[in-house]
DNA sequence: CCTACCGATCGGTAGG
DNA sequence: CCTACCGATCGGTAGG
């Protein structure tokens, strides 16, 4: 019982974040999404406590999950060049295998109440932070080009984190090979 | 009177566009609207037939402000260098131009209903495909670095795309300085 | 440009 | 999980 119904929220919040990538949050009904759950709107209400609850889980879930990745390539004694590609790796991989709550978390955020705003825009402040300390030590290091820290982060990061606005499966681009192209043009660039 | 009925029309679509930014085009109500511009919700539609057609000023002007940018880039007989220099640098100053405007474009395109959404998707399109095309010629010319073509064209546009998310004029970073950094990023490469 | 107002739809609750 | 329903708010119109 308790197993069903852990399934068939989280059944819920899936299809909820389908719905909100495709027509936003706020343009996305309760109702709506009970059709397509198949019941009726106020039995959505048995399984989650409000629509913005399902929008909270869907980004903090997220949040967790980049964070977590951010960990993973800090743990180990990687060089500049490695860390660096690791971490581009991680992120597309963490966004590729969650397309629709990545989409959700990037883009509907902003409809967070608070503290669950805060405490998201906390945690992504935390993954910059993150990654700019990586550009900052390679920089020292000699590894890295001497670029404006703020806009070699936002720049790099901006390029990764909006492979899910464009990715498709169907255009028969494997992940593997969605990596290692998007680490060849930004670690060496365009020009040969 | 018509220059001041412009004038105001103009007026309640920019302040329109900065709530739109802030808050989403469907989590702006008319009221807030009219209470922003100093006047009944009533009395805007003296100035705007709907909501919707403000949302359509803004998504086909920028539309159209980033398609003659294109058209610019491949009117002289640049070297590929520098023509994907100077598309990388136009791109960013018509976004930092109208930051608000671009936001807008960029985030609430999807609630345009028919047939405007279709005109605007295909203006993006026009605009990718434009950019896709210098980046394969100079591939093919040897310029540039041998990468997935679809790859190349959505992580450069992408890094470009949002300096509108990101770009704060309180950071202290000139739009010069922001182009040189960017431009040399992306050409370059991070690793020295 | 305002007052007064409308039909539609929203998220959510009561009670079973 | 459903029926029945509520108060709030929405975009927009009529009429001046």
């Amino acid at each position: 019982m308790e197993l069903a119904n852990k399934s068939r929220k989280d059944e819920i919040i899936k299809i909820a974040a389908q719905l909100f990538k495709e027509k936003g949050y706020k343009a996305t009904s309760m109702r709506e999404l009970a059709e397509k759950v198949g019941m009726e709107a106020a039995s959505l209400y048995n399984h989650i406590a409000s629509k913005e609850t399902i929008l909270q889980t869907i980004c903090m879930q997220m949040g967790e999950a980049y964070l977590s990745h951010l960990q993973q390539t800090n743990e180990n004694n990687y060089t500049f060049e490695e860390k660096i590609k690791l971490f581009i790796r991680l992120h597309i991989e963490v966004t590729i295998a969650n397309i629709a709550f990545v989409s959700v978390a990037n883009h509907e955020w902003k409809h967070l109440s608070e503290p669950h705003l805060n405490e998201f825009v906390e945690m992504r402040k935390k993954y910059e932070n993150g990654f700019l300390r990586i550009l900052e030590e390679g920089k020292k290091a000699g590894i890295f080009r001497d670029i404006h820290p703020t806009i070699a982060l936002f720049t790099l990061l901006s390029a990764i984190r909006w492979v899910e606005v464009w990715y498709r499966e169907d255009r028969k681009i494997s992940v593997v090979e969605l990596e290692d192209e998007i680490v060849k043009l930004l670690l060496h660039g365009l020009i040969r």
